[in-house]
DNA sequence: TATGATTGCTGACAAATGTCAAATCCAAAC
DNA sequence: GTTTGGATTTGACATTTGTCAGCAATCATA
């Protein structure tokens, strides 16, 4: 029978194994096998603690903006519409999915503008949630992630809420959910709801974001708008024959990148188009070669200062 | 026989393979071999690709400082002696050389505060060299890094030319040396050469740094002041007979940390260690036993702002 | 003090990564 | 053309890393 030993030592020096471990690892550059001599526990605890302080962000993997940015496909979006930033993700020749792609890209666009007391906004979209979902920890603190766009009717696995409050949580911040419907039965009920103090405040805090996330829909029958529930296709159709080309916040824009309006957007809470250019960093994410016309409009209205989009949809564009 | 192709294609969109294969693996997280695959190349060469990304400073590997100051060695230290920073390596079973490891996280904590535009100085010796190598190149423009202390006699392989050089090629930096020895046989041609415009630039470059890098030395007979030949035994001993009990950018201090002069002080070219304390950042890294004394003098003159130092080394100081 | 749920650790195996000498490519010199 | 030298790429092999099912310890509850 084998003999029990108790644990090596309680790590005397180093209160968090974890961060030992990552250290022995990462910048000592030792194997797993020699750090889980020194720490004295098996090589697969060493793996899981390695991962753990990936997850925790005690180290984290930084791409050099500027090596991204030098893409022919980059330059040229960032002259011809005015971009502070652009990513251009590389296609693979395996189609696989573009959206955790992009949302990786975009994640990371995002850290890197991060600031510690941030107050961000967060449209939705399936691109935004996975977004969110592959953000990774930070060490930055008081951060605020508002919801900016209010909750829709049906069940979608990538709700205004759910991005929000995911993104909230993996960067350890405050989380403003937006408390009432998107879109309304009449107009009095939505000017009375504009007057509710909690209302209010949240207009407050998205209006005071230093950033805001979002992504860009097309309008097609089987695009998200409609899908999700959003928008019936019938009143899809009757934007569309006002030139509606692409939405983004939950309002429609056409080909010039103009709101377009109708009725609907009178009983519906949510920023007008204008409002957002006041916010320093509107950062967009979106690709897919059906969402052309839609991203193109939304650059040309200048929602947009920091893009993030796919190669091939980038050629299209240029 | 093996049919040959051509390259499948010359890579239209990334300029650089390098970029474009480390977004593939690090952001993207494909494999290797999916990465070879999509690329067109053997594993092999993204093995290299990657290695290449790595050292251009493409993409790094960030270790959160907020994790490794949170040891309490560190904190004591910081405490103690009003750190503004503080990073103790963890000690290893296996007695491992030490310098590597601290020329490492030196350079880690170097890396943390440079910003662009940032004049560095540095000082000399096998830590400061191993710092200097170890550091990860970066996309920061538009650094100096200036030679503080001036060559010193006979030949040893962390001369202070030497860690300036390689600090600056590192960095894609500006490297100003030093030039003139750090020892003169008189006082009277010490001056002279002060009056000289080049030194006097040099003088002005350090002053103006915003960090300066610098190791703590002992005074034992078979330290690294002596061995290389910086100092004659018997000179060091009327230091000795002065109290000094350390050694920083080539002046002596006792275990006040005042600095203890002798009629060579005169005749030398550098700073005097008052000099060094307008400057912002002042990052020392040292370690090892048999400098315990040294160290403990250096903090407590206050001349540093940032410490790197071993675990053994700092329990024995708290 | 039993009991079941939960957490964390381990060993054995599978997969991914790093190494290195040999092969290939490329461009400049003959 | 052909040769030549340096840089790059590759295949085969060695090492390192990730996975996962099962086991031990811990904890909350009965």
């Amino acid at each position: 029978m084998k003999v029990k030993f108790r644990k090596p030592e309680p790590p005397p020096e180093f209160q968090d194994v974890i961060v030992w471990a990552a250290w022995l690892y990462y910048v000592d550059q030792m194997t797993q096998s020699e750090v889980a001599r020194e720490l004295g526990v098996s090589r697969a605890s060493v793996v899981n603690y390695l991962q753990e302080a990936r997850d925790k962000g005690i180290v984290s993997i930084q791409f050099d903006p500027g090596s991204i940015e030098n893409t022919l496909l980059s330059q040229q979006l960032r002259t011809r519409f005015g971009l502070e930033g652009c990513t251009v993700i590389p296609r693979t020749q395996t189609t696989e999915d573009l959206v955790p792609r992009l949302g990786k890209a975009a994640a990371r666009t995002l850290s890197q503008m991060l600031q510690s007391g941030d107050v961000i906004g967060v449209a939705w979209g399936k691109t935004v949630l996975a977004a969110a979902q592959s953000i990774s920890r930070t060490s930055l603190g008081n951060l605020t992630v508002v919801q900016v766009v209010g909750s829709i009717p049906g069940t979608v696995d990538f709700s205004p809420e759910l991005c929000t409050s995911v993104l909230a949580n993996q960067l350890n911040a405050r989380c403003m959910n937006f408390l009432a419907p998107a879109v309304l039965s009449s107009r009095s009920l939505c000017n009375e709801l504009l007057e509710e103090e909690v209302i209010a405040n949240q207009f407050q805090a998205i209006r005071s974001s230093r950033i805001i996330l979002f992504g860009i829909g097309d309008i097609a029958a089987e695009s998200t708008v409609v899908r999700s529930g959003f928008m019936e296709s019938d009143l899809l159709r009757s934007y569309e024959q006002q030139g509606a080309v692409g939405t983004i916040i939950g309002r429609m824009l056409n080909a010039e990148g103009e709101q377009v309006c109708t009725e609907m957007d009178h009983r519906m809470i949510g920023l007008m188009l204008e409002e957002i250019r006041p916010i320093p960093c509107r950062l967009a994410v979106a690709g897919g070669i059906h969402k052309l016309e839609a991203i193109r409009a939304t650059l040309r209205g200048g929602y947009v200062t920091h893009l993030v989009i796919d190669f091939e949809t980038a050629s299209a564009l240029i």
